[in-house]
DNA sequence: TCTAAAACATGACAAGCGTCATATTTTATT
DNA sequence: AATAAAATATGACGCTTGTCATGTTTTAGA
């Protein structure tokens, strides 16, 4: 952590000047973290803000009976806990999992509202952040009042696609591990109803595979299940 | 809007210094909106940055086959596009209602990004704001994936208590109109599974009274409705 | 390679909530 | 005060999804 410029990997930090990415490398600690292990849980103090460097990292939150919702999925360049860090003194108000391998970033929030004052411009970076991650929440939210599983799941695939596959001979390969729990625990069904929907979609050449190598095959289709409001003319 | 000092009304302009208030005024405009106007719909181009001045706004989406959520009602104070504002070029995702006479302020973005800029207090101020936001929303995804039509519609209620209600002899009333279809849409539910909801709550004595007059008459077991993880310890 | 654990799979059944239909009451507007 | 529109109310019915149970397959770790 003693070349500043290692922070040049993060998006947030190309904005700020050498000499302040100098001053940062100083407050900047980096840890790894692997499976089943936990940066921070529901209830601890929140008096870091992270940045995912490499790897992925799951936030989720847990009901009081056991049942789980995953909230995002962030990769390399994501900051987490922005909504915790704004609270002061209040505790996490989720817990931050790595799934597989993964380095985080850890800032105090002081350091890291500080280091945005003196840079109006990572700043304003944030607040576009922020504003995209508000959207994303929002568009979950209007997924889980309107939609039903198959749509819910059909659009998760979809947006899987295009954040994290690789072209293969046949369609497009997840490249983040995730079971049928993982799939249910982000869009709010259960594990079974998850199984079931996936089996259809298998059985309907839609995808192939299990979490070890989960495939898209036709990705249109599974676009047109996600908005099944746009009437696609079919001429035939 | 001559004089500057208008602005100072909303807490995030009292973050900025007089002169850059002067400036600000002359970008700024004030609307006036009733009942049944859309301040913007969606796919409108979002050029704008709004802040509530008087009165209540709510975002809506609106699903293909005419299903609606409404994503956050706003108080004055409030900051609403902050989403969609930041995405150059992409129109509105959802649309804004008055909820009644509303005052909207309406600032160009890149005006309103040059003004963060030169105040990096304000900026913090917004990513903090941001932040309590995305909290919200992600509550809200929370509830939605792991609540039931009770618990979701008790948490609501108790949250209006909090945000904006007076006490009167025999509660809290709120003092925002909201029908039990507005209720439905800001928890994902039917109408008429709100309003058969409230019929239990209100032969319950939770509750007494309609959009014109709703009253929360007891809170405290509408808390435990919502939170039915918390065992109470009763002494009985 | 073996073994335990995790993931995937499938069925039966029930609950919860949406849908549609219809009726009454309240609110808003002339 | 009259009238239309909106909001509240209630019932019958069925689909979707959750629950629980049980079994098979795959994966990971010694």
């Amino acid at each position: 952590m003693k070349n500043p410029d290692h922070l040049k990997a993060i998006p947030l930090f190309n904005l700020v000047k050498r000499s302040e990415r100098q001053r940062l490398a100083g407050e900047v600690t980096e840890t790894r973290y692997r499976k089943g292990q936990f940066i921070f849980r529901e209830g601890d103090p929140a008096e870091f803000f992270h940045i995912v460097k490499e790897g992925t990292v799951k936030c989720v939150k847990t009901s009081s009976d056991g049942k789980e919702v995953t909230l995002k999925v962030l990769m390399p360049g994501d900051l987490f806990c922005c909504e915790a860090a704004v609270f002061d003194g209040s505790p996490h108000p989720g817990c931050a999992q790595p799934m597989g391998e993964v380095s985080v970033l850890r800032l105090r929030k002081k350091a890291y509202f500080e280091m945005l004052k003196r840079n109006p411009d990572a700043a304003v970076e944030v607040i576009k952040y922020l504003g995209t991650r508000l959207h994303e929440a929002q568009e979950k939210t209007k997924v889980l009042a309107l939609e039903g599983a198959d749509q819910r799941l059909a659009g998760l695939l979809v947006s899987l696609v295009e954040r994290s596959s690789v072209r293969d001979e046949s369609g497009y390969r997840l490249t983040v591990r995730l079971t049928r729990q993982d799939l249910a625990n982000m869009v709010g069904i259960t594990t079974e109803t998850a199984i079931r929907i996936m089996g259809r979609f298998k059985r309907a050449s839609l995808v192939t595979g299990t979490a070890k190598r989960l495939t898209i095959l036709d990705l249109p289709r599974l676009k047109q299940l996600a908005s099944p409001s746009v009437l696609q003319t079919s001429h035939s």
